[in-house]
RNA sequence: GGGCUCGUAGCUCAGCUGGAUAGAGCACCUCCCUUCUAAGGAGGCGGUCCUAGGUUCGAAUCCUAGCGGGCUCACCA
């Protein structure tokens, strides 16, 4: 309708303005609830071309309209805003248009190019928490999403399985972890433990070991005990503690922070590790044999989760096997000038023109950087996906000045696509206590989170009842898709490049802007459904101006999914579907249908009902949220 | 210090390319289960849209400056 009445205004500017007019000046809104119409086209821009006052012009425009455009019945103006009244047949049209698509508001499949979405990548020494849940419901819905805008899309993460972090827990086990009877270490099999809590477990023993030796050593300086540390430093501070001077505190600062870094770097539980990195790096037999088993131990436990979180993956990356990737793309760029060498034989990009600074590319030592290995991955996703048209990340916003970096650097380097690549910046997850923070133990693990969720909406169904025909295995999935459903809802309904708060009663909450409220509001018009029996067909066209305020929603959704799919917003949805749940209960719940009303009354209520049942489950089903046919 | 980003009701958040009187939920107070599922609905209370300028017929929205929070500016990843 909106296109309709552009052309209209285009081709007929000449005898309506008297000279051609832009786009742009053409503006649509929603009417106001207070007043009459449907559609309401702002009249202001045009007051200034027509020369005469916003109710003239509207007069005129008005007339136009409604003499050019079919539907259109009549138009009213109010103070420079010129509200349209459409037709009533025109709605009705929409709804059996929209009673016809089972996926309604989607484009055709495939019909677009091919797009990778890059989400959860994790380090592989400890398990997920919830940051990563926001990072991974986003991503995942985000390409759902443009599966709906008619993309193709291959899900990824690179799993990020070497470093020295993972040698941390791989040496921690292998020093500490206790005997059982038959001489075996733990492991998640004869433990129970599952495999990626095992290996955090001794993430975190490394982490003890490895500051009890840091003090240690702190301690040793300051009791006077300078053996294993450097002449040089000594001596300096041996100077500056003993002269008969005033002393220097700053200088006696300096060297104290100095044996701090050194304490840091010299533990020697961390030496131990570094040397594992480097026997890792040689392909050391025995090395290698730890770091498969205890990875392959972590992907069993991150598939538990994966699978609890209800996502997966098209496409897996390691980066045992890309972190030696792009050199060969910085020697290319050091030819073609995009890079430079410094006299210690390091390699950098001048990056000044874009407002930014130099960035390293190429260790003095030859080696790569992260940044390095990034455009390398970028390149090989292309090599394996020709198709590719663009590569989405999701990825904290900590990265932004990386991504920004990085996506400069591809396109200097001549790659038409980097242009298409985007960041999916999202914030931190703060709790109320603020911050999470390992070292504080305040990290919220996300299968404990998750089982948390579930257990609370257990609790909460069966003290409601309404499960009495239920099998206990129904139950159990309803309990999951209740208790999954208000965590992913809780945690997309906010723009993802917020900061946002996770209080925790709230997101196991029932009532208000949440998944459950929604999957509620779901379960009951489905019931309406069983009970009403045939729908039937409309005859009349009869229509209340609380049922136009639905169909006008349900008429958005298709815009609403182009729209998520440009901004990469799931909260679009989310907020989309609340506010039609809140649309329907409030005329549904108020108004409530008698079955016994077998006219087009009845007919109207249940296909209005109907079609929000589906709107909700698409957007829903967008969200990665299932809505249940029963609660 | 430079760059990026956020600031809307007591709290958590919506508010699309500037549009009519600023929107929800939670919390607090009143009502409504003989009505399709009360995990619901109706109503009330609650605002310096961080501040000050500017652009515009019109600014929460755009521009500039400032204040406050966050992130970032590593031969870490």
């Amino acid at each position: 309708m909106e296109n309709q009445i552009k052309n209209v205004l285009i081709e007929n500017a000449e005898s309506l303005f008297g000279m051609p007019i832009e786009e742009k000046l053409i503006q649509f809104q929603k009417t106001r609830k207070d007043v009459e119409g449907d559609l309401t086209l702002v009249i202001f821009p045009f007051v200034k071309l027509l020369r005469c006052s916003p109710a003239d012009a509207g007069e005129k425009i008005g007339t136009l309209l409604v003499e050019r455009i079919e539907h259109i019945e009549r138009f009213e103006v109010v103070s420079g805003f010129l509200n349209l009244i459409i037709a009533a047949d025109y709605w009705l049209n929409a709804l059996t248009d929209m009673e016809k698509q089972p996926h309604y508001g989607f484009a055709e499949e495939n019909s677009k190019p091919t797009v990778m979405v890059e989400y959860s990548s994790p380090n592989t020494n400890k398990p997920l928490h919830l940051g990563h849940l926001r990072n991974i419901f986003l991503g995942y819905s985000v390409a759902e999403i443009l599966k709906a805008n008619g993309h193709k899309v291959v899900k990824t993460q690179i799993i990020n399985d070497r470093g020295i972090h993972i040698c941390k827990s791989m040496l921690a086990w292998e020093k500490y972890s206790p005997l059982n009877s038959d001489g075996e270490r733990e492991t998640p099999a004869n433990t129970g433990v599952k495999g990626d809590k095992l290996v955090g477990k001794y993430y975190v023993e490394f982490d003890k070991h490895f500051n009890a030796q840091a003090k240690d050593i702190i301690a040793d300086w300051d009791n006077g005990i300078f053996d294993g540390f450097p002449e040089d430093v000594v001596a300096e501070y041996k100077k500056l503690t003993t002269s008969k001077e005033e002393k220097d505190e700053k200088a006696i600062a300096g060297i104290d922070a100095k044996i701090k870094d050194l304490a840091k770097n010299q533990a020697p539980i961390l030496l131990e590790a570094k040397e594992m990195l480097i026997k890792w790096e040689a392909k050391d037999p025995q090395v290698y044999l730890l770091w498969t088993t205890m990875n392959g131990w972590v992907y069993e436990g991150f598939d538990a989760t994966y699978y609890q979180m209800g996502v997966d993956f098209d496409k897996l990356y390691y980066e045992s096997d890309t972190f030696l990737l792009g050199k060969d793309l910085v020697a290319e760029g050091l030819k073609n000038g995009v890079f430079f060498k410094k006299d210690d034989g390091s390699v950098w990009i001048d990056l000044s023109d874009e407002g930014l600074d130099e960035k390293l590319v190429l260790r003095s030592d030859g080696t790569a950087v992260y940044m390095t290995q990034d455009v390398g991955t970028a390149v090989d996703r292309y090599k394996d996906y020709p198709d590719l048209e663009a590569i989405i990340y999701t990825v904290g916003n900590e990265q932004d000045y990386h991504f920004k970096v990085l996506f400069l650097i591809l396109e200097k380097l001549g790659f038409s696509w980097a242009e298409n690549c985007y960041h999916l910046s999202y914030g931190m997850v703060d709790l109320p206590s603020g911050r999470m923070k390992s070292r504080e133990g305040t990290v919220v693990d996300a299968d404990d989170l998750m089982s948390d969720v579930v257990e609370k909406a257990r609790e909460m169904t069966e003290e409601r009842g309404h499960i009495e025909g239920m099998s206990q295995e129904e139950r159990e999935a309803l309990y999951d898709l209740i208790g999954m459903g208000g965590l992913k809802y809780y945690l997309m309904k906010v723009d993802p490049k917020k900061r946002m708060l996770f209080n925790p009663e709230e997101s196991i909450e029932l009532n208000g802007n949440t998944g459950p409220f929604i999957q509620y509001t779901h379960a009951r018009i489905k019931s309406l459904l069983r009970k009403a029996g045939d729908v039937g067909e409309l005859s009349s066209v009869s229509i209340l101006p609380e049922e136009k305020e639905i169909l006008k929603h349900l008429v958005e959704f298709p815009s609403v999914v182009g729209e998520a799919g440009k901004n990469y917003s799931p909260a679009l949805l989310a907020n989309y579907a609340y506010e039609l749940v809140k649309l329907y209960n409030h005329f549904y719940q108020s108004i409530p249908v008698r079955n016994e009303e077998k006219d087009d009354l009845r007919t109207m209520r249940l296909l209005l009902s109907k079609n929000v049942a589906k709107v909700v489950d698409l957007s829903m089903g967008l969200l990665g949220i299932s809505v249940p046919e029963q609660m």
